[in-house]
DNA sequence: CTGAAAGCGCTTACAG
DNA sequence: CTGAAAGCGCTTACAG
């Protein structure tokens, strides 16, 4: 705290004031049982006395253990995943480990880039809901980070996967919206590999059970309650007007209510709505909105469980965990 | 490629495939204009072959640089931040830095925490937006990283404060409320220093313009769409019913309007609404919401460039910057 | 423009 | 339970 003039203190410093080898002040704080009780009260005398905080990079160079995962996702705004994130961020802290965030948009180079990044820091996994280019997932299988794909199930995965069939839910979808009587739905499908998925799997089903005619709309990704009124004004201009609008989010979802609404048609009597990943406003909207529920808080669990046993050493089984999803019906369809 | 079997490539790795020493190998990656043109393209040619990906853990030990910047808030759900945050994230990649993300809560504890695990990684700066205790602000001001407070602009900042006056904003908020004839405003507010101190530079301006009596509610941080049904029928039970709603986000705000309408009101002639933070949303809603836009791209650029300097070695000024806001009168009041 | 070498601050077998 | 020492993979004066 005085003689070392400015700079840090380093483990040196502390062991010096605490009367032990460096050694032994790096197994206490790593690992505090196994020095002597007398031992770790000076030393923790001396962490307060010099103020110490460790320097991980020297640590995670030492050890080859970063305890930093990397979380890439496509946006912050008007995000689906936030509330995974935001849980999966929460545990992360809680096992002592922080987050690298990447901001990949839709595009795969960004997502390669920063699984470099990630790399170079040597993080000790690597959280990832975007499509990935070849080259890439060849850079994460030849890693020790565990690679993990969240929110999707893709074929193989180089790593471990925890989501859903996201063509299943779009089956599901239909099939609700058969059971429910509605004849004309009008799809609004995000720009992107998974929004695709449940729309194909939407029109497979619909097919399959002798659906009628359909129409669609494609939406920029993400799909944003700002997008409504286009998707809304041009759905008004088709022959055949829907009588449900399916889309891709809950905000987007919100936004078409709103555009109904303020053209005058009552909903879901005159036209019906479902969202997608039932967020906070789907259950507060007026009316209350269908949709889909995924568990995010079990993806960020299950995630953080093999990012765990993956750093104890256990080795990762190549696999998919899938969570599932549950449509749940409220008010708008 | 080959005879390392299994590990990591290193600098020594591509200096001998490219008959170079690692200096000269390290020079190239820091700052290519260095080394002789040919010399560059052979280690070029060596870093793909060898498939080289630094390791800034040791990179940054060198140095003592971590291209890391910590970007530490409250919320991701509901953030009123995320889009500068997503801005900021956007820049700090392009300057070749790299997040870690922090998620406080509204616990000063947790930041405490975050701000020590940010400088064990010895991050080359801190981007706050909570509020922190004493000994963090020392811990802070001792350390060597830059310190950065975001969306507000305390009194006698430890780093650098880049934001507006709340206080102010809720002054010309009760003014515009003033010059649109409302004379029964019912004021909502999260629980926080910075919505709080909005709200009393609403109230000081109302009073002192002589405006009658106002009629108030606290809600949990941060506000939400959810919130509204709670607020609104609270609100209906009053003795004297308001004639203008402000909110402390535009998400509650879109929440109101939603269930004002439900209610059978018409905003804003029977009830108007005013929102805060100029959301996706607020320009979009039916009606279009009346709220406070604050410059998040420019908070974003202006963290970004002091950030830039600071790891420049330009001695950075312990200084604010007050980026404004301005209120956008829209339909809803 | 380039190299040899010291040093950044930890961790971790290895011994005792 | 603890210490001495090597090593993690870079960067950067210092020389040339």
């Amino acid at each position: 705290m005085n003689e070392l003039n400015g700079r840090n203190p380093t483990l040196d410093d502390v062991a010096l004031q605490a009367g032990v080898s460096s050694a032994t002040v790096s197994r206490f704080i790593n690992n505090p049982a196994v020095v002597a009780a007398a031992t770790a009260e000076r030393i923790r005398a001396a962490i307060t006395a010099t103020g110490y905080i460790p320097n991980l990079l020297a640590g995670g160079l030492a050890s080859s253990k970063s305890k930093m995962v990397a979380v890439l996702i496509p946006h912050l705004v008007d995000s689906m995943f936030n509330a995974t994130i935001e849980t999966m961020v929460a545990e992360l802290s809680a096992a002592g480990m922080n987050v690298m965030l990447g901001l990949t948009g839709i595009s795969t180079t960004r997502t390669s880039e920063l699984i470099r990044a990630a790399l170079s820091r040597r993080v000790d996994a690597i959280i990832s809901t975007g499509p990935l280019d070849a080259e890439t997932v060849e850079l994460a299988r030849r890693s020790p980070a565990l690679f993990l794909q969240v929110w999707e199930l893709p074929e193989d995965p180089p790593g471990l996967a925890v989501g859903f069939s996201h063509r299943d839910a779009g089956r599901d979808i239909a099939r609700f919206v058969l059971s429910r009587g509605y004849r004309h739905p009008h799809l609004v499908t995000a720009d992107g590999t998974r929004a695709r998925l449940r729309r194909d799997g939407f029109v497979e089903e619909w097919q399959a059970q002798g659906g009628g005619a359909l129409t669609e709309t494609t939406v920029a990704i993400p799909s944003t309650f700002g997008q409504a009124r286009r998707v809304f004004s041009e759905m008004r201009r088709l022959d055949q007007q829907p009588d449900i609008v399916v889309c891709g989010s809950d905000s987007l979802a919100q936004g078409i209510i709103v555009e109904a609404q303020a053209a005058g048609l009552r909903v879901p009597d005159q036209l019906a709505v479902m969202g997608f990943g039932n967020s906070a406003i789907a259950g507060e909207m007026r009316p209350t909105i269908t949709t889909v529920d995924i568990d995010g808080a079990r993806i960020a669990r299950e995630a953080i469980a093999a990012i765990r046993s993956h750093s104890a050493g256990v080795p990762s089984e190549h696999r998919s965990i899938d969570v599932g999803f549950r449509l749940i019906a409220r008010e708008s369809a």
